[in-house]
DNA sequence: TTCTAATCGAGACGGTACGTCAGGTCTTCTC
DNA sequence: GAGAAGACCTGACGTACCGTCTCGATTAGAA
């Protein structure tokens, strides 16, 4: 396996990149996080940033799929139930984190308008989190507890969008009861 | 009666102003809504739009408002349960018209990062629509359709956040056909 | 003789105007001599300054000129070099007036780019001052105290133009003494 | 030999910049020679003049301190008479220059209400100017052309300062003769 | 060791939009 | 008809950030 010649990159430029940019996006919202400033804050070249990333929300969204990279994982031999309130609740605190859920804010207002950002948050951040439900539902489906014409997407929409939609329009988020008495009334309302 | 004195405001300015903004949000996203930009579609003075609005999120918001300003009646003699189902699709409506999806999607991403525009969208459009659906799962409550112990604002969520949700992510728009399973499944979870 | 019809113009107003010019054009320089400021500090609406002037520095001119209305008497009975260094004395007096100095610098660059400013000011005080000083030499001629051929405008040039030139690139004035010194020399130079 | 980093500054640029500014001063005076038009004029980003000049005036100034730099040498073996006539004859060609002229009328309005612009004025055009001709009347009172009590600075304005004067009101420039007729006037008066 | 290729840093430059200010014009009402 | 009040347009201001560019300095593997 051959070696690049030349200088490799730096780890530790890309790291303070990381970590100016996810400051800066939690501390001042998305006007706070321009190339300009994250470079100062990094103590790095301008250069060196626009080599690497194409916007300064790709940096915010690079370091935030980075800090979450984990947490999807359905803890072993629950039932249906018990799975998809773990998923909930697991999205409720990742997203009712202050850092995590500013980041994930200024993401989001990036893909409005960017369709590099839209792509990377839809195939980077949604759909693994909805595919991890939906496998879950698919196996209620085919052991029974669910019957066959439930339409799953509509089931995971009701599920998963309300931390969504209460992040985005900064209202507070919802409880840890609350989160339990959401799966509870969408399952009850499809078994 | 009391007139004023001095020249009177130019309706014909304003209609420009609001139509070239959510021209431009529509077509470009937020990134043209400028007020420079505006400002020259409504072939106006960039002096004019300052002196009546703070940011070109502000006058989009104040389109989009306009644009929508009925909507929130509930059908007479209908049952609950019809209710929701008018509410929650008439909301699906709206979010899936390009038109005023764009902008509402321009509106939440300024929103991030300009508080005013945050507490002006969730008291003129979020808190108003909420309170339709409220108002019917309360009158259910009353008559003994629904349970007391109801958490109503975790229903309110389940039916109102997944049409926000697919629109924030860029997400194809539910069906009629699904805001119906959505609308019937929370109502049986909870009833 | 019929007196006009409708409001007659209002005096106060007028003095308002001019006072308010030169304590803003000796305060803050030719920057702040703005005619919205004028119209701010003299409580007076805009529209009636634009009516009566054209610009702010026109506005400086009349009251400059107002206030320095006389001050071109040749004392009674005096010799030529005496007239000539009243004369001298009182312009150097004038200019080095911190108020009425400011005025006049303002002015002088206003007249710079505005040939309005420029013809009055030339023709309002500068002319008038020179002729003062041509006659008395005039005089000197006739009465053979100076040659026929003495060139009369390059005498006055030099007896008026150093207060103004120090004046104009913001150098200290002239002292009494060294005006008598400079009418001096000039004087022996060419008689 | 320290290199510099960086991108090189152009020089093209720089020209292009005084360029520009000279002419529109000359041309239309002070309210023409703005930062946008002279931008524009050299086809230059108007963030490049800002980066290298705090104002037009400073512009205007510096071009004209280039295109007179030389100029104020006193001719080899001249008498102190010659000498003065030459240098006032200079001066005078360079004040009725009508592109010069125009330059400095506008400098000379900017100084008023721009200290800096002032101070560069008074440092660097009229203080060299004015040395050399005191550099003359030192030498002729130390060889006693002189008498030692004469008040240098009086004959000095009274030598410079006609032509300025002329300028700044917009007086016909002095002819060769006058010129001429000036200075035998002010050197007989004092010696 | 020297060459070579890449990263990284520094800074100039052309742009666009920002929000503000002053100059003017026009329209309406009040004295 | 004079004056007040205020909407509107024009254009320049100075700043911030964008993205591109041209250099020099540094750091490695490859020749």
């Amino acid at each position: 396996m051959a070696n690049r010649r030349g200088r490799p990159r730096s780890e530790a430029v890309r790291g303070a990149i990381l970590t100016a940019a996810a400051e800066l996006a939690a501390e001042g919202g998305p006007g706070a996080a321009t190339i300009d400033a994250i470079a100062r804050r990094a103590e790095v070249s301008r250069t060196t940033v626009y080599k690497w990333w194409p916007s300064a929300a790709a940096i915010v969204l690079e370091g935030l799929l980075e800090s979450v990279r984990e947490s999807i994982v359905r803890p072993p031999g629950s039932s249906t139930i018990e799975a998809l309130v773990h998923h909930v609740s697991a999205l409720n605190a990742i997203l009712a984190d202050p850092a995590v859920g500013a980041l994930l804010r200024n993401v989001i207002a990036a893909a409005v308008g960017d369709p590099a950002i839209q792509a990377a948050l839809l195939t980077q951040w949604i759909e693994p989190r909805r595919g991890a439900v939906v496998d879950s539902l698919t196996d209620a489906v085919a052991t029974g507890e669910l019957s066959g014409d439930t339409d799953i997407e509509v089931v995971v929409d009701a599920l998963v969008s309300p931390p969504y939609y209460r992040l985005v329009f900064g209202m507070p988020p919802l409880s840890e009861h609350r989160v339990r008495a959401l799966v509870d009334a969408v399952w009850a309302g499809c078994s």
